[in-house]
DNA sequence: CTGAAAGCGCTTACAG
DNA sequence: CTGAAAGCGCTTACAG
């Protein structure tokens, strides 16, 4: 039943040539008479013929596809960097095999596995939230298989990484809220053994000190990272004594749950209390009042991260200099710490 | 340089057996010793092997890889289809490659043969708004890959496929917002080449009939499907002299510029005029009023169109019956449509 | 239960 | 400019 598949055989034998002459059109190689070029793609196209590329990677020993894993696409950070992914993919005419670990690390070894098994030449990743060592990422270079970290990274694991300028970013969006007038900030962060919190929380408190504030330790809460947890920290910090003016969170769904609390303690933003959140989501122009953030840029990190293995790993293989790519994030200042001038737009 | 990959021939060598036997043991097949097996597997975590997928597809003559192709992969509703996809096929051992069309229906065609040059073995599509015939598809049969559409389909190409009820879910809709006392519905709706976006019109309609109402021809707005044109429309709308009271839309992106217009006109939702989305993108729970909308079950949509392939054309190849499948949608009706009570929540 | 041999569809030295 | 032969890493009849 089922028809065999059209091979260069098949192209060879109509044409009268050799396959390993064929071949050699096909692949645009020097040594091809043009008119014969021509020919062979005539036929081709005329008897529909179609390159195996497994063929073709197994017995050139590369597979000229790469691998990338982020926890999840659906989040916007995650399918933009994909999205520049693929873009360096097709520039460079290689295939791209994207996988999720939903924030497991089995689920992340496992997804390793099997890029090791498709015999992709790099590996890009964010890791999952789980993973506190990439080990497994050790194995992977065993395989001689590149790898490149993209945002999410293990500092104990050397090698190439295309990060944003995280401290940078939440230094400028905190200096941004002081010029605002806001007096007492306070800080909504997320687990520190992941490097970018960790940034993040200091870029906050250099601005801090470089401002000559003081900011009581109990304004600074680590590991806050979903929206409900947000939530409940910033009811218990505005029920105090002394509450905070100023919420910076390094996420947007921080940011949504800190407002929902502001909201909720009758209080109203930014007028009394302002609000600055982390990564530019297309919801946080969609609200009232529309969120402040901080526009990561993702897709020119996913572009990046890509080019790391072709303009670098690929081009230089003696060359053994790891790369480290800085991408600057964008303030995007809205509504919500905007205090001297309130405006209201859906 | 490059250390030469470990194969079963290495396995085979260290174990002193035969390559084949060795191939078989790795595969589970029977007729090879229970304690063979466990030798050959333990020798292979041992020297590191990592079984070379793309050389036994290669072999096998079938890639157990499946490939989706949707227009873009930051929709909700997509990446959602694509977790499902991505369930089924590790439930079934298979990998995915995942390929964005960006709406352009030349990428799309890209992306198509990209696939055929991977050998996979199903793709399934959800087609960009500019592709208005699926000629292509009627070639990646031409190469033995089976094709699996699911929400965006061409009726013209016959085949199987994964949709919601579309009809069923407006028309349910709009009697909802009938329930609630809006008198003079709007339909703002999507290009009619697409069998989805008819079918929701439809729906509308007949909920309008079996009401006994009389709805304005200019009520009816199709190929309407951004933001901008939805708030253009709707302002039109509003200024007439008998203006609509509820806006039924085939997008949330839609309901948002609806809602941005009405509220641009000095009107209240849902008490002057009510919306209702689809699609319950996670914004429409973030904003004030939060958007009524339908939830299409975008998971379970992408999970089912994979088992298609799994359960229906891996199974029997001989039965060429052509499936079609619907994923029940549900209504979600939250603010922006319930006149009879108001909340209002972040 | 075990193995020798052919072949999946290509590309790459090598020879002419 | 053109071609014959080997081999990438597997699996699958077939034979024993």
């Amino acid at each position: 039943m089922s028809t065999k598949r059209i091979t260069i055989y098949d192209l060879a034998k109509e044409l009268g040539l050799s396959v390993s002459y064929v071949s050699k059109a096909l692949n645009g190689k020097p040594g091809v008479k043009e008119e014969v070029r021509q020919a062979v793609l005539k036929k081709a196209a005329e008897i529909n013929f179609k390159h195996n590329t497994q063929a073709a990677n197994l017995r050139r020993g590369s597979s000229r596809t790469l691998g990338v894993i982020v926890p999840q696409i659906n989040q916007n950070f995650f399918s933009d960097a994909i999205s520049g992914i693929e873009k360096a993919c097709t520039e460079n005419k290689h295939n791209l095999i994207i996988c999720q670990s939903h924030e497991k690390s089995d689920v992340e070894e496992t997804a390793i596995e099997t890029l090791i098994h498709q015999n992709v030449d790099c590996i890009l990743i964010s890791l999952s939230k789980e993973t506190h060592s990439a080990k497994i990422l050790e194995q992977v270079l065993e395989h001689k298989i590149n790898v490149v970290q993209f945002d999410r990274c293990d500092e104990n694991f050397p090698g190439h990484r295309v990060i944003n300028d995280n401290e940078d970013a939440t230094y400028k969006a905190a200096k941004s809220m002081i010029a605002e007038g806001y007096q007492r900030l306070a800080f909504i962060g997320g687990p520190l053994h992941m490097d970018l919190y960790m940034n993040r929380k200091e870029g906050f408190i250099r601005a801090i000190n470089e401002a000559g504030m003081h900011v009581p330790d109990h304004f600074i809460v680590d590991d806050n990272i979903s929206k409900e947890n947000a939530f409940q920290t910033a009811m218990k910090l505005l029920a105090l004594p002394e509450p905070p003016d100023a919420f910076l969170a390094i996420s947007d769904l921080q940011a949504l749950g800190i407002m929902l609390a502001i909201t909720e303690s009758g209080l109203r933003i930014p007028h009394d209390i302002g609000v600055f959140g982390y990564a530019n989501e297309p919801f946080t122009e969609m609200i009232i009042p529309s969120i402040s953030s901080i526009d990561q840029n993702s897709e020119r990190l996913g572009y990046q991260a890509a080019m790391v293995y072709f303009d670098h790993i690929l081009k230089n293989k003696e060359n053994h200099e790891v790369i480290t790519k800085i991408i600057e994030s964008d303030l995007i200042i809205r509504s919500s710490s905007k205090r001297s001038q309130t405006t209201v737009s859906l």
